[in-house]
RNA sequence: GCCGAAGUGGCGGAAUUGGCAGACGCGCCGGAUUCAAAAUCCGGUUCCUGUAACGGGAGUGAGGGUUCGAGUCCCUCCUUCGGCACCA
């Protein structure tokens, strides 16, 4: 009695795979092959609870894709690996004593364990993790590769794409050094100040709990860490940035053609944050003496309007970022932010104490306090004035954190009447409030308190300007009279590269020591061919509370090397973040044998871009666009020939528990994809998670329709098999036969359907189209034999050990992996005669059956005759008929 | 608050250019098979309403609009989910 018996049927077929090779990619294209296609999952961190039921979404997808698209003759890469370092296998070491390298590598083996029991048709000879030393040597390799760069904006080129270019990351050599920087020490830090990887201290999120300083984007809204929820404080500490915003605009423009969903791009568009405004300059003198500021100002403007605007202000002048600078007479005070140099230089000594204090409050302030919009707005006055370039106004210059020294200059000017945030501030300040902008609709709005576009008012020589053409103008002038000029600010950040933890690639990189074995500040990179830098092998690396990193205390044969110009030297020790690994490794997988380099560029040329990427949405910023970022700088040293690394995207939605909330072990919903495949079988859970719904919406898990898809798979074994015979053989209803017209249509349809839906990523549509296709052809007493391979086909890519099972006892003694796929006739849909309906007024009232090709002129005519439409339309006056061919027929009638 | 996505039966979800709303599956109801059950097979299943067969009406978050005809297009609003959050 060979029921349909999963078990047997799956490990017999993943043992054939794995035996035969099936699956093995060549980075030749075999001979016929219909080009290329490189698909990719993102790889998941190998966690200890194993494989959950949402990484079989995504994966199932691009197995479904890359299983047509062999059996389409497409010569296709489709690889998986390990994101393996991380916190958690760390902290689990803190916890238990075990090396995060065993635990690591147990995880990994359960991970791929799992996976091979769901039958994806990996290239396993082409796995990887980013904790391989033979991986992170490369990873090193390209840090040092961002280290050896240097962007110039005004670089003019054209890249291998053929696409002209402004812009470019260029070698450090290339890096001109002005006059001024002369002397070798003088060179180096010249140049360590214009790498891409460069040292900062600056005020960073630093995270007791965790033991180490966090990336703005893994803190959340709420101030706390992204992983594990702990609170984040500032502390000034030295770190690694990698100075992403350089790209910030190539970012932003070479999105456009890539083919995502137009809110991904959204998301990195607003992540970006581009804004088009103006730089203006504030005059403040040196003096709080107003009447001696204005002596001062005129010769000021003057010296201005002959040698333009200066790339650094000067001390004593205050320069903002506005957006609007058509609302230039409307500044009533500045602002700038509590951490901005100029404060020391402007501020008065009878507000000196309280400036003071406020800074030392605002600086011991989390981001949270910082940010909490329901709070009010906080300053202190400096006693200091500037004068407004457009009129000779003075105005007060205040602290207040609500600006952000991150952002544009670190200071603004205020304009109350039309921006919420300083409205809110003169009110609690009772500064004054000049409106300089009427609202078009002044029925509506008021002048106070509006931040759309309008016209100038109170604004001299400009009145009557609308906001458009003001902006343009005033920067304009501004610009001649060397007192502003267009600008553009982004709200992307430099990438905070370094983390205070052990399990992640150590910085190959050097620091010069001093006599007294102090850093000097000057690094060097590890030579190219000393690579890998090798984590140490260390008992002990729980964060001591400190921001010392774990390797600090690391051997001292590790830690302390001598130069042979005999310099002494210590090596960086903080390392790398998780997201290092995941930026590249879709290169990696193209050839992961190379010990010559990172990537053969043949090899590349070859399989990059991805032609599908599929991942969660969690990814649609971070990941991406570091991913994007470093790709960026591969392609501008000539190292990669695509600009970008993936050029369609798709982000599957998240699966939620039966009680349609986020699965947790908290709220015990969680289901296990183990359980699933030993109840069911794994085609059953791979079948089921594309039947749920469409792949990029969130859904809800229900076992229910786990049942539903493995009674379907029953019922294509039992139209095949023979249930009743002592072993598995075809069934005797199965046989030579021709398609009658009516099957030849539902299979010509089935193969169509099926075809365009996986073209579309539509499984849960395609897998309704073969469950159609099977109740057609169980009630038929015989099978055509030939319908039935066809839908065995159809159905491989969904459910694969079935179908090979299927195949086999139809008599094929080969994989159907590379068999030809399915092809459809179109001739073979059509049908003579088709059934419409007939509306009255738009009501269905009838129906008739009339020839597909029949005119409206013929269709009407048909309707007429029949019986039902005659009783609907007598005694009524036919005012219009409207016939659409094979479509439907409506009588629009008056009583 | 701003930006984005989405609201269709008891449930998951289908519906070319606007053209028979509810494909397919789950659940439920009825039947066959069985000593009985499981499994399997067949039929029914949007709601309301009258009925012998068979009709009638309403219906895609709410309200307007365009159209012979709207789940689909336009306007206003509501709800849910995701992202951002003093970015000047």
């Amino acid at each position: 009695m060979p029921r349909y018996d999963a078990r047997r049927i799956e490990s017999k077929w993943q043992s054939y795979w794995d035996d035969h090779h099936t699956f093995f990619t060549s980075n030749t294209p075999p001979e016929g092959a219909q080009g290329k296609l490189y698909v990719l999952d993102m790889f998941p961190y190998p966690s200890g609870s194993g494989l959950h039921v949402g990484h079989p979404e995504g994966y199932t997808a691009t197995d479904i894709v890359c299983r047509y698209n062999r059996m389409k003759g497409k010569h296709v890469l489709h690889p998986m690996g390990w994101d393996a370092f991380g916190l958690p296998a760390e902290q689990h070491a803190i916890n238990t004593g075990t090396h995060p390298r065993e635990t690591t590598y147990a995880n990994i083996d359960t991970f791929r364990r799992q996976l091979k029991m769901l039958g994806f048709s990996y290239d396993w000879s082409r796995e990887l993790s980013t904790t391989d030393e033979d991986y992170y040597r490369w990873t090193q390799w390209i840090f040092l590769q961002l280290y050896d760069t240097w962007y110039d904006p005004d670089f003019e080129w054209t890249g291998p794409d053929g696409v002209k270019r402004t812009g470019k990351g260029r070698p450090i050599s290339e890096l001109p050094i002005p006059q001024s920087e002369k002397g070798a020490e003088a060179t180096r830090r010249y140049q360590d100040a214009h790498r891409l990887a460069y040292q900062s201290e600056a005020p960073v999120n630093w995270c007791p709990a965790l033991g180490t300083v966090l990336a703005n984007e893994e803190v959340t809204a709420e101030g706390k860490s992204d992983r594990g929820d702990h609170p984040v404080e500032r502390r000034k500490l030295r770190q690694w940035m990698l100075r992403i915003t350089a790209y910030a605009e190539r970012l932003l423009t070479e999105l456009d053609d890539l083919d995502w969903t137009e809110s991904i791009k959204l998301l990195q568009r607003n992540w970006i944050g581009k804004s088009l405004g103006a730089e203006v300059d504030f005059y403040v003198g040196d003096s709080t003496d107003l009447e001696t500021q204005s002596t001062e100002f005129k010769p000021w403007q003057k010296a201005r309007a002959e040698i333009g605007f200066p790339d650094h202000p000067g001390d004593l002048v205050l320069r903002v970022y506005t957006t609007r600078p058509d609302t230039l007479y409307g500044a009533t005070y500045m602002v700038v932010a509590p951490e901005h140099p100029i404060v020391d230089h402007i501020t008065t000594n009878e507000q000196r104490v309280k400036v003071d204090t406020y800074r030392d409050i605002v600086s011991r302030k989390s981001d949270l306090d910082r940010t909490d919009l329901a709070k009010q707005k906080t300053g202190v006055f400096t006693g200091a004035h500037a004068i407004n370039p457009v009129n000779g106004q003075p105005i007060p210059i205040w602290i207040a954190d609500y600006v952000l020294m991150s952002y544009g200059t670190g200071a603004i000017m205020a304009v109350p009447a039309h921006d919420e945030r300083d409205l809110e501030f003169a009110r609690t300040f009772e500064l004054p409030i000049t409106a300089v902008v009427m609202p078009p609709d002044m029925e509506h709005d008021e002048p106070i308190g509006f931040v759309g576009e309008g016209t100038a008012i109170n604004s001299e020589q400009y009145n009557g300007l609308p906001t458009v053409e003001f902006k343009r103008k005033i920067t304009d002038d501004l610009a001649a009279g060397g007192l502003g000029k267009l600008a553009t600010n982004y709200r992307l950040r430099d990438w905070l590269f370094s983390r205070q933890r052990y399990w992640g690639e150590p910085f190959p990189l050097w620091h010069e020591l001093d006599a007294d074995g102090k850093p000097t500040g000057l690094t060097r990179p590890v030579a190219a061919d000393e690579l890998p830098v090798t984590l140490p092998d260390m008992e002990e690396f729980k964060p001591k509370g400190t921001p010392d990193p774990p390797l600090s205390w690391a051997p001292d044969e590790w830690l302390y090397a001598t130069a042979e110009d005999g310099t002494r030297l210590m090596r960086e020790t903080n390392s790398m973040p998780q997201w290092a690994g995941s930026c590249w490794y879709y290169l990696r997988f193209a050839d992961n044998k190379n010990s010559e380099t990172f990537i053969d560029p043949e090899v590349e040329k070859y399989w990059l871009p991805v032609d599908l990427y599929i991942g969660g949405a969690e990814h649609a910023v971070l990941h991406l666009l570091y991913s994007r970022f470093w790709h960026k700088v591969l392609f501008d040293r000539g190292y990669v020939s695509t600009p970008e690394p993936f050029q369609k995207l798709v982000n599957q939605g998240m699966i939620l528990g039966e009680n349609n909330e986020k699965m947790s072990k908290s709220r015990g919903n969680v289901v296990n994809p183990d359980d699933v495949v030993s109840q069911y079988g794994a085609d059953s859970l791979r079948l089921y998670e594309m039947f749920m719904g469409p792949l990029e919406q969130v859904k809800p898990w229900q076992m229910s329709g786990v049942e539903g898809v493995y009674r379907f798979l029953g019922r294509v074994w039992r139209m095949i098999v023979d249930e009743r015979a002592e072993d598995v053989t075809l069934s005797d209803t199965v046989q030579e036969l021709d398609l009658n017209d009516e099957q030849q249509r539902v299979l010509h349809k089935t193969i169509k359907a099926v075809t365009e839906d996986i073209e579309k990523l539509s499984f849960n549509t395609a897998i309704s189209r073969m469950m159609e296709f099977t109740n057609v052809f169980t009630q038929a007493n015989v099978r055509p034999k030939f319908a039935m391979e066809q839908l065995v086909l159809l159905l491989s890519p969904f459910a694969p050990h079935l179908a090979e099972e299927l195949w086999e006892v139809l008599g094929h003694s080969q994989t159907l992996a590379y068999n030809p796929w399915p092809e459809y006739d179109e001739s073979m849909l059509v049908e003579n005669e088709v059934e419409v309906p007939v509306q009255v007024n738009g009501k269905v009232r009838a129906k008739i059956r009339v020839p597909v090709d029949a005119n409206p002129q013929a269709m009407q005519e048909i309707a007429e005759a029949s019986e039902d439409v005659k009783q609907q339309i007598e005694g009524k006056q036919i005012v219009k008929v409207i016939a659409v061919p094979g479509r439907m027929v409506n009588f629009v009638v008056k009583v």
